[in-house]
DNA sequence: TATGCTTGCTAACGCTCGTTAGCAAGCGAA
DNA sequence: TTCGCTTGCTAACGAGCGTTAGCAAGCATA
Protein backbone atom coordinates (compact mmCIF):
# COMPACT_ATOMS: atom_id res chain seq x y z
CA UNK A 1 0.00 0.00 0.00
CA UNK A 2 2.15 2.17 0.93
CA UNK A 3 5.27 2.98 -1.19
CA UNK A 4 7.88 3.51 1.37
CA UNK A 5 7.87 0.56 3.49
CA UNK A 6 5.90 -2.48 4.12
CA UNK A 7 3.16 -2.86 6.86
CA UNK A 8 4.23 -6.23 7.66
CA UNK A 9 6.22 -5.14 11.40
CA UNK A 10 5.57 -2.84 13.79
CA UNK A 11 8.87 -1.72 13.87
CA UNK A 12 8.74 -0.76 10.61
CA UNK A 13 5.60 1.31 10.95
CA UNK A 14 7.22 3.10 13.69
CA UNK A 15 10.14 3.97 11.55
CA UNK A 16 7.65 5.27 8.61
CA UNK A 17 6.17 7.61 11.11
CA UNK A 18 8.87 9.05 12.86
CA UNK A 19 10.19 10.08 9.67
CA UNK A 20 7.30 11.92 8.34
CA UNK A 21 7.40 13.81 11.84
CA UNK A 22 11.38 14.24 12.13
CA UNK A 23 10.83 15.82 8.76
CA UNK A 24 7.69 18.25 9.59
CA UNK A 25 9.17 19.07 13.10
CA UNK A 26 12.70 17.97 13.38
CA UNK A 27 14.32 15.10 15.26
CA UNK A 28 15.09 17.21 18.13
CA UNK A 29 11.13 18.95 18.51
CA UNK A 30 9.49 15.50 17.63
CA UNK A 31 8.59 13.92 21.21
CA UNK A 32 8.29 9.99 21.81
CA UNK A 33 4.76 11.03 23.38
CA UNK A 34 4.31 12.31 19.96
CA UNK A 35 5.12 9.74 17.89
CA UNK A 36 3.03 6.87 20.32
CA UNK A 37 0.05 9.41 19.86
CA UNK A 38 0.29 9.81 16.25
CA UNK A 39 0.48 5.87 16.20
CA UNK A 40 -2.54 5.01 18.45
CA UNK A 41 -0.06 3.90 21.57
CA UNK A 42 1.21 5.02 24.54
CA UNK A 43 4.82 6.56 24.41
CA UNK A 44 6.04 3.38 26.63
CA UNK A 45 5.03 0.91 24.01
CA UNK A 46 7.71 2.18 21.36
CA UNK A 47 10.25 0.42 23.46
CA UNK A 48 9.21 -2.88 23.18
CA UNK A 49 9.76 -2.71 19.16
CA UNK A 50 12.97 -0.06 19.49
CA UNK A 51 15.90 0.60 21.62
CA UNK A 52 16.04 4.57 21.18
CA UNK A 53 14.99 7.38 19.49
CA UNK A 54 18.12 8.13 17.65
CA UNK A 55 18.31 4.06 16.52
CA UNK A 56 14.89 5.37 14.32
CA UNK A 57 17.01 8.30 13.22
CA UNK A 58 20.46 5.87 12.23
CA UNK A 59 18.26 3.59 10.49
CA UNK A 60 16.89 6.19 7.89
CA UNK A 61 20.10 8.15 7.27
CA UNK A 62 22.29 4.75 6.90
CA UNK A 63 19.11 2.79 5.18
CA UNK A 64 19.07 5.80 2.44
CA UNK A 65 22.88 5.97 2.18
CA UNK A 66 22.83 2.28 1.02
CA UNK A 67 20.05 3.46 -1.47
CA UNK A 68 22.06 5.99 -2.94
CA UNK A 69 25.50 3.96 -3.14
CA UNK A 70 23.33 1.24 -4.92
CA UNK A 71 22.17 3.83 -7.26
CA UNK A 72 25.35 5.06 -8.50
CA UNK A 73 26.76 1.39 -8.66
CA UNK A 74 24.29 0.72 -11.25
CA UNK A 75 24.47 3.94 -13.39
CA UNK A 76 28.16 3.09 -13.82
CA UNK A 77 28.63 -0.23 -14.04
CA UNK A 78 29.48 -0.34 -17.67
CA UNK A 79 32.38 1.52 -18.46
CA UNK A 80 31.81 1.66 -22.06
CA UNK A 81 28.89 3.89 -21.72
CA UNK A 82 30.14 7.47 -22.27
CA UNK A 83 30.97 9.47 -18.92
CA UNK A 84 27.86 12.35 -20.22
CA UNK A 85 25.34 9.03 -20.16
CA UNK A 86 26.68 7.30 -16.56
CA UNK A 87 26.75 11.07 -15.38
CA UNK A 88 23.00 11.69 -16.38
CA UNK A 89 22.09 7.74 -15.38
CA UNK A 90 23.82 8.80 -12.14
CA UNK A 91 21.72 11.90 -11.81
CA UNK A 92 18.54 9.94 -12.51
CA UNK A 93 19.11 7.11 -10.57
CA UNK A 94 19.79 10.05 -7.17
CA UNK A 95 16.39 11.78 -8.10
CA UNK A 96 14.85 8.11 -8.06
CA UNK A 97 16.03 7.99 -4.56
CA UNK A 98 15.29 10.82 -3.49
CA UNK A 99 11.53 10.88 -4.56
CA UNK A 100 10.77 7.29 -3.79
CA UNK A 101 10.77 9.07 -0.21
CA UNK A 102 10.83 12.34 -0.08
CA UNK A 103 10.32 12.10 3.86
CA UNK A 104 13.14 9.95 4.64
CA UNK A 105 15.44 12.16 2.31
CA UNK A 106 14.44 15.02 4.22
CA UNK A 107 15.45 13.18 6.96
CA UNK A 108 19.00 11.73 5.50
CA UNK A 109 19.57 15.40 3.96
CA UNK A 110 19.25 17.54 7.45
CA UNK A 111 18.85 15.45 10.35
CA UNK A 112 21.82 13.34 10.26
CA UNK A 113 23.72 16.28 12.68
CA UNK A 114 21.85 14.71 15.97
CA UNK A 115 23.48 11.09 15.36
CA UNK A 116 25.92 10.99 18.07
CA UNK A 117 29.21 9.35 18.08
CA UNK A 118 30.74 7.86 16.81
CA UNK A 119 27.54 7.47 13.79
CA UNK A 120 27.75 11.02 12.99
CA UNK A 121 31.52 10.81 11.74
CA UNK A 122 30.57 7.41 9.93
CA UNK A 123 27.70 9.10 8.09
CA UNK A 124 29.69 12.09 7.14
CA UNK A 125 32.15 9.61 5.80
CA UNK A 126 29.73 7.76 3.67
CA UNK A 127 28.75 11.10 2.63
CA UNK A 128 31.98 12.37 1.51
CA UNK A 129 32.52 8.93 -0.06
CA UNK A 130 29.25 9.60 -2.37
CA UNK A 131 30.62 13.01 -3.76
CA UNK A 132 34.24 11.88 -4.22
CA UNK A 133 32.25 9.32 -6.47
CA UNK A 134 30.50 11.71 -8.29
CA UNK A 135 33.47 14.57 -8.67
CA UNK A 136 35.35 11.57 -9.74
CA UNK A 137 32.43 10.94 -12.68
CA UNK A 138 32.45 14.42 -13.39
CA UNK A 139 36.39 15.08 -13.59
CA UNK A 140 36.88 11.97 -15.98
CA UNK A 141 34.24 13.42 -17.73
CA UNK A 142 36.26 16.79 -17.82
CA UNK A 143 39.30 14.85 -18.87
CA UNK A 144 38.13 13.24 -21.68
CA UNK A 145 36.89 16.21 -22.99
CA UNK A 146 32.91 15.21 -22.52
CA UNK A 147 32.46 17.64 -19.93
CA UNK A 148 33.21 20.93 -19.98
CA UNK A 149 34.35 23.31 -16.73
CA UNK A 150 37.26 24.89 -15.27
CA UNK A 151 36.56 23.51 -11.62
CA UNK A 152 34.80 19.62 -10.63
CA UNK A 153 34.50 20.04 -7.30
CA UNK A 154 32.43 23.14 -8.00
CA UNK A 155 30.37 21.70 -10.49
CA UNK A 156 29.80 18.59 -8.28
CA UNK A 157 28.50 20.78 -5.01
CA UNK A 158 25.98 22.87 -7.38
CA UNK A 159 24.89 19.98 -9.01
CA UNK A 160 24.46 17.46 -5.89
CA UNK A 161 22.97 20.85 -3.96
CA UNK A 162 19.77 21.40 -7.23
CA UNK A 163 18.99 17.46 -7.25
CA UNK A 164 19.28 17.68 -3.08
CA UNK A 165 17.17 20.89 -2.99
CA UNK A 166 14.10 18.47 -4.67
CA UNK A 167 12.71 17.07 -1.63
CA UNK A 168 11.90 20.54 -0.77
CA UNK A 169 9.50 20.83 -3.20
CA UNK A 170 8.80 17.71 -4.86
CA UNK A 171 5.19 16.41 -4.43
CA UNK A 172 3.93 13.06 -5.56
CA UNK A 173 0.82 14.16 -6.87
CA UNK A 174 2.61 17.18 -8.91
CA UNK A 175 1.97 17.20 -12.99
CA UNK A 176 5.79 15.95 -13.15
CA UNK A 177 6.64 12.24 -12.94
CA UNK A 178 9.58 11.24 -10.44
CA UNK A 179 11.50 10.26 -14.37
CA UNK A 180 10.56 13.12 -15.71
CA UNK A 181 11.77 15.38 -13.38
CA UNK A 182 15.12 13.08 -13.36
CA UNK A 183 15.41 13.69 -17.10
CA UNK A 184 14.74 16.98 -17.19
CA UNK A 185 16.99 17.92 -13.95
CA UNK A 186 19.74 15.92 -15.90
CA UNK A 187 19.18 17.59 -19.19
CA UNK A 188 19.19 21.13 -17.44
CA UNK A 189 22.51 20.45 -15.77
CA UNK A 190 23.95 19.02 -18.56
CA UNK A 191 23.34 21.26 -21.28
CA UNK A 192 25.06 23.59 -19.29
CA UNK A 193 28.00 21.10 -18.64
CA UNK A 194 28.15 19.91 -22.35
CA UNK A 195 28.07 22.71 -23.96
CA UNK A 196 25.34 22.27 -26.30
CA UNK A 197 22.01 23.32 -27.13
CA UNK A 198 19.09 20.94 -27.84
CA UNK A 199 16.43 23.40 -28.16
CA UNK A 200 15.30 26.98 -28.36
CA UNK B 1 35.98 42.72 14.92
CA UNK B 2 33.65 40.29 14.16
CA UNK B 3 32.95 40.61 10.67
CA UNK B 4 28.76 39.59 11.53
CA UNK B 5 27.34 42.30 14.13
CA UNK B 6 28.72 44.95 16.18
CA UNK B 7 29.72 44.57 19.74
CA UNK B 8 28.58 47.24 20.96
CA UNK B 9 25.36 46.42 22.63
CA UNK B 10 24.87 42.53 24.74
CA UNK B 11 21.66 41.98 22.80
CA UNK B 12 23.64 41.92 19.76
CA UNK B 13 26.48 39.35 21.27
CA UNK B 14 23.82 37.40 22.42
CA UNK B 15 21.91 37.28 18.82
CA UNK B 16 25.37 35.86 17.56
CA UNK B 17 26.67 33.71 19.57
CA UNK B 18 23.18 31.81 19.71
CA UNK B 19 23.35 32.31 15.68
CA UNK B 20 26.08 29.94 15.41
CA UNK B 21 25.07 27.37 18.44
CA UNK B 22 21.58 27.78 16.48
CA UNK B 23 23.51 26.21 12.98
CA UNK B 24 25.58 23.98 14.91
CA UNK B 25 23.34 22.39 16.90
CA UNK B 26 19.71 23.37 15.36
CA UNK B 27 17.13 25.67 17.26
CA UNK B 28 15.51 22.73 19.11
CA UNK B 29 18.77 20.94 20.38
CA UNK B 30 20.03 23.96 21.74
CA UNK B 31 19.29 25.54 25.70
CA UNK B 32 19.36 28.51 26.82
CA UNK B 33 21.88 27.60 29.94
CA UNK B 34 24.04 26.60 26.98
CA UNK B 35 23.97 30.01 24.98
CA UNK B 36 24.35 31.30 28.22
CA UNK B 37 27.25 29.42 29.82
CA UNK B 38 29.29 29.81 25.71
CA UNK B 39 28.33 34.27 26.99
CA UNK B 40 30.16 33.16 30.44
CA UNK B 41 26.66 34.09 32.48
CA UNK B 42 23.97 32.69 34.18
CA UNK B 43 20.66 31.31 31.65
CA UNK B 44 17.96 33.54 34.05
CA UNK B 45 20.48 36.49 32.74
CA UNK B 46 19.58 36.62 29.10
CA UNK B 47 16.34 37.82 29.96
CA UNK B 48 17.40 40.87 30.75
CA UNK B 49 18.52 41.54 27.07
CA UNK B 50 15.95 39.17 25.63
CA UNK B 51 12.29 38.59 25.59
CA UNK B 52 12.09 34.86 24.42
CA UNK B 53 14.53 31.90 22.93
CA UNK B 54 12.17 32.58 19.82
CA UNK B 55 12.74 36.24 19.13
CA UNK B 56 16.36 35.66 18.85
CA UNK B 57 15.69 33.63 15.82
CA UNK B 58 12.57 36.23 14.54
CA UNK B 59 15.28 38.37 14.19
CA UNK B 60 17.78 36.47 12.38
CA UNK B 61 15.14 34.97 10.17
CA UNK B 62 13.48 38.03 9.36
CA UNK B 63 17.02 40.15 9.31
CA UNK B 64 18.20 38.43 6.58
CA UNK B 65 15.09 38.24 4.33
CA UNK B 66 15.58 42.11 4.73
CA UNK B 67 19.48 41.71 3.32
CA UNK B 68 18.13 39.63 0.39
CA UNK B 69 15.80 41.94 -0.74
CA UNK B 70 17.75 44.63 0.05
CA UNK B 71 20.20 43.01 -2.46
CA UNK B 72 17.98 42.15 -4.65
CA UNK B 73 16.32 45.83 -5.24
CA UNK B 74 19.92 46.95 -5.82
CA UNK B 75 21.02 44.34 -8.33
CA UNK B 76 17.40 45.40 -10.26
CA UNK B 77 17.07 48.95 -9.86
CA UNK B 78 18.49 49.77 -13.56
CA UNK B 79 16.05 48.50 -15.84
CA UNK B 80 17.83 49.69 -18.29
CA UNK B 81 20.31 46.68 -17.94
CA UNK B 82 19.93 43.63 -20.50
CA UNK B 83 18.20 40.93 -18.07
CA UNK B 84 20.87 38.60 -18.22
CA UNK B 85 22.87 40.74 -16.75
CA UNK B 86 20.51 41.50 -13.92
CA UNK B 87 19.97 38.14 -13.50
CA UNK B 88 23.69 37.55 -12.69
CA UNK B 89 23.91 40.43 -10.52
CA UNK B 90 21.17 39.30 -8.16
CA UNK B 91 23.02 35.49 -8.19
CA UNK B 92 26.10 37.82 -6.57
CA UNK B 93 24.03 39.62 -4.57
CA UNK B 94 22.31 36.64 -3.01
CA UNK B 95 26.30 34.68 -2.67
CA UNK B 96 27.49 38.25 -1.11
CA UNK B 97 24.57 38.35 1.61
CA UNK B 98 24.99 34.22 2.04
CA UNK B 99 29.03 34.52 2.43
CA UNK B 100 28.94 38.06 4.67
CA UNK B 101 27.28 35.46 7.54
CA UNK B 102 27.44 31.86 6.84
CA UNK B 103 26.17 30.94 10.43
CA UNK B 104 23.19 33.56 10.12
CA UNK B 105 22.17 32.24 6.39
CA UNK B 106 22.09 28.80 7.37
CA UNK B 107 19.90 29.84 10.45
CA UNK B 108 17.76 31.48 7.87
CA UNK B 109 17.68 28.83 5.59
CA UNK B 110 16.88 25.87 7.99
CA UNK B 111 15.98 27.03 11.17
CA UNK B 112 13.14 29.19 10.22
CA UNK B 113 10.12 26.01 10.67
CA UNK B 114 10.54 26.39 14.34
CA UNK B 115 9.27 29.86 14.35
CA UNK B 116 5.39 29.62 15.84
CA UNK B 117 2.60 30.95 13.89
CA UNK B 118 2.15 33.95 12.64
CA UNK B 119 5.71 34.20 12.09
CA UNK B 120 6.21 31.24 10.62
CA UNK B 121 3.95 31.86 7.49
CA UNK B 122 4.85 35.69 7.64
CA UNK B 123 8.39 34.36 6.73
CA UNK B 124 7.76 31.60 4.05
CA UNK B 125 5.16 34.47 2.34
CA UNK B 126 8.47 36.32 2.51
CA UNK B 127 10.03 33.76 1.17
CA UNK B 128 7.58 32.68 -1.77
CA UNK B 129 8.22 36.81 -2.54
CA UNK B 130 11.51 36.51 -2.98
CA UNK B 131 11.83 33.35 -5.04
CA UNK B 132 8.71 34.58 -7.22
CA UNK B 133 11.04 38.02 -7.80
CA UNK B 134 13.52 36.12 -9.05
CA UNK B 135 11.58 34.22 -10.92
CA UNK B 136 9.47 36.92 -12.76
CA UNK B 137 13.55 38.04 -13.31
CA UNK B 138 13.94 34.59 -15.10
CA UNK B 139 10.82 34.73 -17.10
CA UNK B 140 11.47 38.07 -18.53
CA UNK B 141 14.75 36.56 -19.91
CA UNK B 142 13.16 33.78 -21.51
CA UNK B 143 10.71 36.52 -23.20
CA UNK B 144 13.73 38.35 -24.34
CA UNK B 145 15.29 35.45 -25.76
CA UNK B 146 17.96 36.24 -23.89
CA UNK B 147 17.70 33.25 -21.71
CA UNK B 148 16.78 29.63 -23.01
CA UNK B 149 14.83 27.22 -20.42
CA UNK B 150 11.66 25.34 -21.06
CA UNK B 151 10.36 26.03 -17.37
CA UNK B 152 11.35 29.19 -15.75
CA UNK B 153 10.31 27.44 -12.11
CA UNK B 154 12.13 24.15 -12.67
CA UNK B 155 15.67 26.78 -13.30
CA UNK B 156 14.98 29.24 -10.46
CA UNK B 157 14.25 26.39 -8.35
CA UNK B 158 17.88 24.58 -9.41
CA UNK B 159 18.80 28.22 -9.48
CA UNK B 160 18.69 29.03 -5.82
CA UNK B 161 18.66 25.32 -4.73
CA UNK B 162 22.59 25.83 -5.75
CA UNK B 163 23.47 29.06 -4.26
CA UNK B 164 21.59 28.01 -1.33
CA UNK B 165 23.91 25.24 -0.26
CA UNK B 166 26.82 27.78 -0.54
CA UNK B 167 26.69 28.01 3.37
CA UNK B 168 27.34 24.47 3.83
CA UNK B 169 30.49 23.86 2.64
CA UNK B 170 31.98 27.87 2.49
CA UNK B 171 34.88 28.45 4.34
CA UNK B 172 35.72 32.36 5.07
CA UNK B 173 39.25 30.84 4.92
CA UNK B 174 38.90 28.99 1.88
CA UNK B 175 41.04 29.61 -1.25
CA UNK B 176 37.82 31.55 -3.15
CA UNK B 177 36.79 35.02 -2.22
CA UNK B 178 33.08 35.78 -1.76
CA UNK B 179 33.13 37.60 -4.81
CA UNK B 180 34.90 34.90 -6.92
CA UNK B 181 32.53 32.09 -5.93
CA UNK B 182 29.70 34.38 -6.68
CA UNK B 183 31.29 35.26 -10.11
CA UNK B 184 31.82 31.59 -10.56
CA UNK B 185 28.33 30.85 -9.50
CA UNK B 186 26.93 33.16 -11.88
CA UNK B 187 28.79 32.27 -14.59
CA UNK B 188 28.65 28.72 -14.11
CA UNK B 189 24.56 29.07 -14.05
CA UNK B 190 24.18 31.39 -16.33
CA UNK B 191 26.41 29.60 -18.94
CA UNK B 192 23.70 26.97 -19.38
CA UNK B 193 20.83 29.35 -18.92
CA UNK B 194 22.48 31.32 -22.25
CA UNK B 195 23.38 28.79 -24.22
CA UNK B 196 26.93 29.72 -24.82
CA UNK B 197 30.24 29.13 -24.25
CA UNK B 198 33.02 30.93 -22.89
CA UNK B 199 36.17 29.47 -22.56
CA UNK B 200 37.07 25.29 -22.79
C1' DT C 1 22.73 63.45 45.16
C1' DA C 2 19.01 61.23 42.80
C1' DT C 3 17.18 58.64 38.70
C1' DG C 4 17.07 55.10 35.73
C1' DC C 5 19.20 52.07 32.55
C1' DT C 6 22.21 48.08 31.83
C1' DT C 7 23.78 44.07 33.53
C1' DG C 8 23.85 40.07 36.25
C1' DC C 9 22.89 36.95 40.13
C1' DT C 10 20.17 33.03 42.82
C1' DA C 11 16.37 30.23 43.31
C1' DA C 12 12.70 28.29 41.74
C1' DC C 13 8.29 27.51 38.89
C1' DG C 14 5.75 24.04 36.08
C1' DC C 15 6.50 21.23 32.48
C1' DT C 16 8.26 17.96 29.13
C1' DC C 17 11.74 14.93 27.90
C1' DG C 18 13.69 9.94 26.81
C1' DT C 19 13.64 5.93 28.99
C1' DT C 20 12.79 1.86 32.22
C1' DA C 21 10.47 -1.70 35.17
C1' DG C 22 7.01 -4.76 35.74
C1' DC C 23 3.10 -6.81 34.18
C1' DA C 24 -0.21 -9.00 30.96
C1' DA C 25 -3.02 -10.35 26.87
C1' DG C 26 -2.92 -12.66 22.34
C1' DC C 27 -1.23 -15.97 19.36
C1' DG C 28 1.45 -19.18 16.41
C1' DA C 29 4.58 -23.09 16.86
C1' DA C 30 6.28 -27.22 19.21
C1' DT D 1 -0.82 -27.51 26.55
C1' DT D 2 3.20 -25.13 26.97
C1' DC D 3 6.68 -21.88 25.20
C1' DG D 4 8.05 -17.71 23.62
C1' DC D 5 7.47 -13.88 20.72
C1' DT D 6 4.94 -9.70 19.73
C1' DT D 7 2.47 -6.15 21.43
C1' DG D 8 0.88 -2.97 24.71
C1' DC D 9 -0.28 -0.98 29.22
C1' DT D 10 0.62 1.97 33.74
C1' DA D 11 3.56 4.35 36.58
C1' DA D 12 7.44 6.42 37.43
C1' DC D 13 12.61 7.76 37.25
C1' DG D 14 15.95 11.62 36.88
C1' DA D 15 17.07 15.13 34.09
C1' DG D 16 16.70 19.10 31.47
C1' DC D 17 13.77 22.58 29.54
C1' DG D 18 12.25 27.88 28.95
C1' DT D 19 11.10 31.23 31.81
C1' DT D 20 10.11 34.33 35.95
C1' DA D 21 10.58 36.90 40.42
C1' DG D 22 13.20 39.47 43.26
C1' DC D 23 17.25 41.58 44.24
C1' DA D 24 21.56 44.29 43.58
C1' DA D 25 25.81 46.45 41.74
C1' DG D 26 27.72 49.81 38.39
C1' DC D 27 27.41 53.80 35.92
C1' DA D 28 26.00 57.80 33.09
C1' DT D 29 23.05 61.65 33.24
C1' DA D 30 20.26 65.31 35.32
Amino acid sequence: MTPTAPLRSRKAQIDRVATSLFRARGFAATSMRELATELGLEAGSLYSHIKSKEEILHRVCFGLADDFFAAFATATTDTAVPIATQLRLAIEGHVRVLTRDSAASTVFLQEWRHLSEPARTEFLALRDRYEAAFRALVQQGIATGELHAPDASFVTLTLLASLNWLPAWYRPDGNLTPDEIAHRLAEQLLQGLEGRRVSG
